[in-house]
DNA sequence: CGACCTGCGAGATCG
DNA sequence: TCGCAGGTCG
């Protein structure tokens, strides 16, 4: 292969420049995937390094997953580790955590159950500083990122009045997560940095077999993630490391974008490569993006080119209200899909905060315009999807006694919280965990009310941990959604009893997709895998309008971007405790989401908003005036825009739903032992009809409910 | 035990 | 406004 044809000269240098350390400071949309992904081709088409021999770390599950294909297509070449830092931690420390003292069947706790722990040590121990939890586990979480004991963390925070607070509850919780033999996500950073430090052969096992180390997004690496990599280089020196410290959006969550910054003291014989031929966009998007981000001081300094046309002009719209605002959008959008041929996967509508979003879906959904929400509500923390987990986990990791409490009384077994505590004061007095006790009830002493009760759940909690290696993965999530008996958990006569119950079948789909792609795999596996996962991480081609904050479209691209609410409060986000650099974040979020934007890019704000039961009047965003395009905005009239857009959608949407598909459906046909086909879940039978709803026994997924009116069945014979 | 009532607070979120 | 946590009552 010829690499100078596939790259420019400034993409060639750093792909050819194999050896020693290499930082490439890449703007939005030069082709950093793509330096990446040709430099680790060459290196084993090239060099002949063994794929064995090559990790490269990504932001998201999502970039590992589309950068080992990408790999795969250059080179035809499987097998090399492409994985975010946590999922490379969490596959060490499979291997390893027994050094540590850890069990290797460990869990791994989200922010939820971070935040269930860390809530009831302050119950127990400091009821007073029950509202603290959210500074408690930031601190906890910061600590962790600086490889910080409590002691440490204390003296670093010494001068603050809940210092004693703060490192008291670290400590608890620290003891709290060994006993439940499970790490946090910090955790998984911070032990294996453990792991490394304690354990040179382990350390040296990993330096050996990775000779050359990529880090992508750099410049949202926290301290501990650039010392794990400083570690695992030190004895071969190949570090190669891609980011553009004007994309560093994640500051507050710990990102050190000094990281980037000082490199060279770090690496003072590395070689600096800069790209800032622009690919993506139009000269007049990255002239506006080039406008705004030159209000920021302490850049490395990039200015970033393209021999694109200026293309479309951007535009500016300040709006009276937030409907005004999204009836504006969707007129745009509606005329581009409508008169230009645009789709809608063209368009992103990005935003600063989550709250916002709401207008913008409620218009969509009532108009049947498609759209999906990145971010915001996550899949997999849904308390329905939690439950099930939970009870996985257990059959896993029996010192899970997290889990269990979230479990042991769902669905209801008449164990309340009295109960629950008497069993946990049992089991600590014994010092054994909760499922032990539960499998030795008898020696407890518990009244006879409360035995009786545990009893039937501790008999539920063996027989799954009994199972569990006894069929394949698919088999035994079916095995333990019957044995829990899930379906009678929610009301089917309520809706949300059903989305949930919906939920959980979407839930099952997925393990089944999993282990379609995964054979063989292990339920433990499974469970880790899972615990990294986000909603973020899904690739879908369909064809909707993506609705998203800026964060969760971190090095996408859209042909049409909107960016909405440019209110000063909004975006900048403004608090009390704003400092400059935090404005200067903020500014570099402006950044990336101009970047997004490849032809069109609008920018949006509205005089009054409401938000929290009332109205709020904002004063237009800084990033606005910043852009210089607020002389040539011209006011729009609200009615005006009010009035096309009714017409328009009226006339283009409103016939397909009136008369929508669900209203006029025969559900008659579908009776007891009809057999239908579902285009996700497969062939069934009816086994039950209940009104609307129906149970249907899937050949291959069991038994599910549904409703015969939403759900796409067709008959397919009786 | 669990259903219902009241008061409070409200940011972005990679894994 | 909405969602949650904590308190109260049947």
């Amino acid at each position: 292969m010829d690499y100078s044809t596939l790259l420019n000269e400034e993409q060639l240098k750093p792909v050819t420049d194999t050896e020693g350390a290499v930082l490439v400071l890449a703007g939005a949309g030069s082709g950093k995937t793509r330096v990446l992904t040709y430099r680790i081709a060459y290196l084993i088409e090239k060099c002949g390094v063994s794929p064995y021999n090559i990790l490269a770390i990504t932001f998201t599950n999502k970039a590992a997953g589309e950068m080992k294909e990408r790999i795969f297509n250059v080179t035809g070449q499987e097998g090399m580790w492409v994985m975010t830092f946590h999922s490379f931690c969490a596959r060490v420390l499979r291997n390893d955590a027994d050094k540590l003292g850890h069990n290797r069947n460990f869990s791994i706790y989200g922010e939820a159950e971070s935040d269930r722990i860390i809530t009831r040590i302050l119950k127990e121990n400091f009821p007073e500083d029950a509202d603290k939890k959210k500074t408690i586990r930031w601190h906890i979480s910061a600590a962790k990122s600086i490889a910080m004991t409590p002691e440490q963390y204390s003296a670093r925070i010494k001068d603050r009045p809940d210092r004693d607070l703060i490192t008291q509850v670290y400590a608890k919780y620290e003891e709290e997560l060994a006993k439940n033999n499970a790490f946090d996500f910090d955790d998984l950073l911070l032990k294996t940095f453990l792991l490394f430090a304690m354990h040179k052969d382990v350390l040296e096992k990993y330096q050996d077999r990775f000779l050359y180390v990529h880090v992508d997004e750099f410049q949202d690496t926290n301290k501990i993630q650039f010392l794990l990599v400083k570690m695992l280089v030190r004895k071969y020196g190949n570090i190669f490391v891609v980011g553009d410290d004007d994309q560093s959006i994640y500051g507050w969550r710990g990102a050190d974008v000094g990281n980037i910054l000082n490199f060279k003291k770090d690496y003072p014989d590395c070689r600096i490569y800069k790209l800032e031929r622009n690919y993506r966009s139009s000269g007049n998007i990255l002239k506006t993006a080039n406008k705004v981000i030159a209000n920021n001081a302490g850049r490395m300094g990039k200015q970033l080119w393209t021999e694109k046309d200026d293309g479309i002009e951007v535009s500016y719209r300040s709006l009276g209200d937030d409907k005004t605002e999204a009836d504006f959008v969707l007129e745009q959008i509606m005329n581009l899909v409508k008169n230009h041929g645009y789709r809608y996967s063209d368009f992103a509508i990005l935003v600063r905060i989550n709250s916002i979003t709401r207008t913008f879906e409620e218009k969509m959904s009532s108009y049947g315009m498609p759209y999906k929400v990145i971010g915001g509500f996550k899949f997999y923390e849904r308390k329905e999807i939690k439950d099930f987990i939970a009870y996985l986990r257990m059959a896993v990791n029996p010192a899970d006694g997290e889990s269990i409490t979230r479990i042991i009384n769902f669905p209801k077994r008449g164990i309340g919280e009295a109960c629950v505590e008497a069993l946990i004061r049992a089991c600590s007095m014994r010092n054994i965990s909760l499922y032990d006790g539960l499998m030795s009830l008898e020696n407890l002493e518990l009244s006879p009310a409360y035995t009786k009760k545990l009893a039937q759940f501790a008999a539920l909690a063996k027989d799954l941990s009994e199972h569990k290696d006894d069929m394949p993965l698919d088999e035994y999530i079916k095995y333990v959604m019957d044995r829990v008996d899930f379906y009678s958990a929610y009301d089917m006569d309520d809706p949300e009893g059903r989305t949930k119950l919906e939920n959980i079948d979407e839930f099952i789909t997925s393990v089944h997709e999993f282990c379609a792609d995964n054979p063989d795999v292990r339920l433990e596996e499974y469970l880790q895998t899972l615990s990294l996962l986000t909603d973020a991480d899904e690739t879908d081609e369909g064809n909707y309008i993506t609705i998203a904050t800026v964060h969760g479209v971190k090095g996408l691209e859209f042909r049409c971007v909107f960016i909405v609410g440019l209110e000063e409060g909004i975006f900048p986000s403004l608090r009390s405790d704003t400092t400059t650099a935090d404005v200067e974040e903020e500014r570099r979020i402006m950044y990336v989401a101009i970047t997004r934007a490849q032809e069109r890019l609008w920018l949006t704000n509205a005089g009054r908003r409401f938000r929290f039961g009332k109205w709020e009047n904002n004063s237009v965003s800084r990033f606005v005036k910043e852009s210089g395009l607020i002389a040539a905005a011209r006011r729009m009239d609200e009615r005006m825009v009010h009035h096309t857009v009714q017409q328009a959608l009226r006339r283009d949407f409103a016939p397909k739903f009136t008369q929508s598909a669900t209203a006029g459906k025969d559900i008659s046909v579908f009776k007891e032992g009809v057999k239908v086909r579902h285009p996700k879940f497969g062939d069934g039978v009816v086994t039950e009809v209940n009104g609307e709803n129906a149970r249907i026994a899937f050949e291959k997924l069991g038994v599910k409910v549904l409703n015969l009116r939403l759900a796409p069945l067709t008959v397919i014979g009786e």
